[in-house]
DNA sequence: CTGAAAGCGCTTACAG
DNA sequence: CTGAAAGCGCTTACAG
C-alpha cells in the first residue's frame, strides 16, 4: 500500500536517483521533472521513508535526549532551548524518558548501543565513574546537562553557590538557626548543595546540628516532591526550638513544607531551588538557574562534535541567582505585624 | 569503527544469518555457536542496528507519541501508563514535542510520512475536520487521547460533565453568581467545560452572564498558565457585586487566580480542573480525571490495532470525579469565623 | 542447525 | 541534467 521512491520513478518515468535528488535537494534537477516529481509524490502520497534514509545516508540528522523527569519546569525550559536550536540546524530531536523504575544505565547503553541518533544529551542522569566510562566507549557524541563527566561537553550550574547564597542571606539576617529540607542523598546536585549549605555555615563560624537537615521518607524523584517535602517540614516543625529560617532544595518540595507549615500555624521563612513558573505565584524565594542557557550551550557544543569528534571536550558551570519573594520574609502576608 | 554484522560473522567463522538467529532469538542455533557469537558481539562491542533492522524487517516495534504540553500532571501519568504497557509488550516509546510555535498539523503529518512508528498516540492534539481526515489517509495505527475521531481509537474524559459537577456543587450551596475561569475557546476539552458550566446553569435556571466568564489574556499553552489565571480573576474581581464562587479550567490557572485573590484580600471559594499532585497542597479543589486509565486503554487498543488493522475504531469516556478541599470553602483558613 | 541469496527503500559517487 | 549500479546493515524464506 505505502508508495516507494520505485513507484514515484515509475510514474514520473524517470529513475529512482532522480527522484531522491528532488525530495534531497541536490545535484541537478531540471525543474520541469522536478515539479512533475513532486506533483505525482504529493498526489501518491508519496515521502522517503526515515529507515531506509537512516541506513543509506550515514548521518541521521537526529539527536536523542535522555531524562529521567520531565514534568517539571526545569526540564521543559531545557527542552524549548534545545528544539528551537535543533529547529535551526533542522535536526530532529527524539526523547526518551528514562524510566524510575528501570536501570537508567541499562536504557542507556541500550539506546547507544543500536545507534538511534548522531548525537545524545543527558540530562539530570547520574552515573558512577564506571558507567560513564562504559558510555565513553561508545565513543558517540554526548552532552550532558546537569552533572558533569571530563569525557563529554557538559554544562551545569553551580549548585554548591545556589545552595551557599540562599543559606548566607538568612545568616546576613542575624539567623544562626537555619534548617535544610534536603533530597535523595544519591544525587550530585542535592550533594553540592548540602556543600553550598555547609559552607555558608562554616564561614559563618556557625556549628552544623544536622538534626536541621532533614530529607522527609518519599525518595520517588530523588525525593524532589511536594509530599517529601511536607514530611520534612514536619520534623523540622518538631524541633525545639524552632529553627529560624530553612532552604530547600526545590520549589515542588517547598509547596509542600508551606503546607506542612500552615497545618501547624507556623510560618519560618524559607528559600528554595528552581524558579518554577508556580514559585512567583505562591511568592516562593527561590534560586534560578539559566536553564535556556545551559539547553542551548548543550546543544550547540554537540553539534559541533558531530561536525568534529576531535573536540576536546567543554565543561560549562553557570552561575545561580537569588531571586527574593515573600517566603524568605519572617512573617506571612496574611499576619501583617 | 563501528562493528556490523559482518565483523562478528567473520570472527566467529559463521554467517550473518547465524549471528541475525542468535540476536533475533529466532530459529535454531546450536549452543556453542550462539555463545561464541554473544561472547564476540560483547568484546567487539556490536549490537544490530536500528535502521537497518527497521528497513529489513517490516515492523519497528516502536510508537510515537505526540504531545504539545509535557510539564502537567496530566501527561505524566499518562505517560507513565503508555511506558508501562509497552515495556510489558517489548515495544519502545518515542516522544515527539510538538511545538507551540510550530504548526502541530504538520509536524504530525511529517512524521506519519516518514514512517516512524508502527502506530502512534496522539495526545491533546485538537484539529479539524479536515485535517483529521487528511490524517487518516495515512491509514496508520492511531490511538487519540484527550480528544475524539471517528476513524480512531480514542480515549477521552467527559469534560461536560465535570465542569458540571463542580458548578452544581456551588449551585446546591445556593450560589447563583458563579464565575468561570475558562481558556482558549479552540480547544475542545475547554469548550466541553465550558458547555458543562452552562448546562448546570440552565438546569437550574440560572440565567448566564458572560462578564462572569473569564479567560485572561495569556493565551500560551491553550491558556493553561498561572499567568492567564491570575489576569482573569483581576478581571472577576473588578464585577460588582462580586460574584459568590468560580470554576476554573485548570489547577495551574487557579494558582494563579488564588494569588490575584490573596493581592485583593479577597476570598472566593473555587473548584479547579486536574487534580494535580500539586492541588493537594495547596488545598484545591478540583475535578479529577483518570488518567493512567486512560493511558493503559489507549496503548491497550494501539496495539491490537497494529496486530489487527481491521478492527472497527473505539471510544471510550471516562467520567471525571469531584474532589473536595478547602479552596471550595466560602471562609479561607487563615480567617476563620 | 547453518549458509547463500534476495530484498528492505533509500543515497551517492561515477559516467555520460 | 539524468541513469545504472553499488552499497548501507540487517532479516528471512529457501535449501540443505
Amino acid at each position: 500500500m505505502p508508495k516507494t521512491i520505485y513507484d514515484i520513478a515509475q510514474a514520473a518515468g524517470v529513475s529512482i536517483a532522480t527522484v531522491s535528488r528532488v525530495f534531497n535537494d541536490k545535484g541537478q534537477v531540471k525543474k520541469s521533472t522536478r515539479d512533475k516529481v513532486l506533483a505525482l509524490a504529493d498526489e501518491l502520497g508519496y515521502h522517503p521513508q526515515v529507515f531506509a534514509q537512516g541506513l543509506a545516508r550515514k548521518k541521521k540528522n537526529s539527536i536523542m535526549m535522555f531524562v529521567p523527569i520531565m514534568s517539571n519546569h526545569f526540564f521543559m525550559e531545557i527542552l524549548g532551548a534545545i528544539q528551537d536550536k535543533l529547529t535551526a540546524k533542522n535536526f530532529e530531536l527524539n526523547i526518551v524518558h528514562v524510566m524510575a523504575n528501570g536501570d537508567a544505565f541499562e536504557q542507556v547503553e541500550y539506546q547507544l548501543k543500536r545507534q538511534w541518533a548522531d548525537g545524545y544529551i543527558f540530562v539530570s542522569l547520574h552515573f558512577s565513574k564506571e558507567q560513564w566510562e562504559s558510555i565513553e566507549r561508545f565513543d558517540v557524541p554526548i552532552s550532558v546537562i546537569d552533572d558533569s563527566y571530563h569525557g563529554f561537553d557538559s554544562v551545569a550550574v553551580d549548585n554548591i553557590e545556589g545552595s551557599y547564597l540562599a543559606t548566607k542571606y538568612f545568616i546576613d539576617k542575624g539567623y544562626t538557626r537555619i534548617a535544610n529540607l534536603t533530597a535523595a542523598a544519591s544525587a550530585i546536585p542535592v550533594k553540592d548543595r548540602l556543600k553550598g549549605y555547609k559552607k555558608a555555615l562554616k564561614s559563618a563560624s556557625i556549628e552544623l546540628d544536622k538534626n536541621l537537615i532533614q530529607r522527609g521518607d518519599d525518595m520517588s524523584r530523588d525525593g524532589f516532591t511536594e509530599k517529601s517535602g511536607y514530611e520534612a517540614m514536619k520534623k523540622i516543625l518538631e524541633i525545639k526550638p524552632l529553627p529560624e529560617a530553612c532552604i530547600c532544595a526545590s520549589d515542588i518540595k517547598a509547596i509542600g513544607a508551606l503546607k506542612a507549615m500552615e497545618e501547624k500555624g507556623i510560618n519560618i521563612p524559607i528559600i528554595s531551588y528552581d524558579n518554577l513558573t508556580i514559585a512567583k505565584y505562591v511568592g516562593l524565594s527561590t534560586v534560578h538557574q539559566p536553564m535556556y542557557e545551559m539547553g542551548t550551550r548543550a546543544t550547540e557544543s554537540l553539534l559541533s562534535r558531530i561536525e568534529n569528534p576531535r573536540l576536546s571536550p567543554s565543561k560549562t558551570i553557570y552561575k545561580p541567582e537569588l531571586i527574593l519573594r515573600s517566603s524568605s520574609e519572617p512573617v506571612s502576608q496574611h499576619d501583617p505585624v
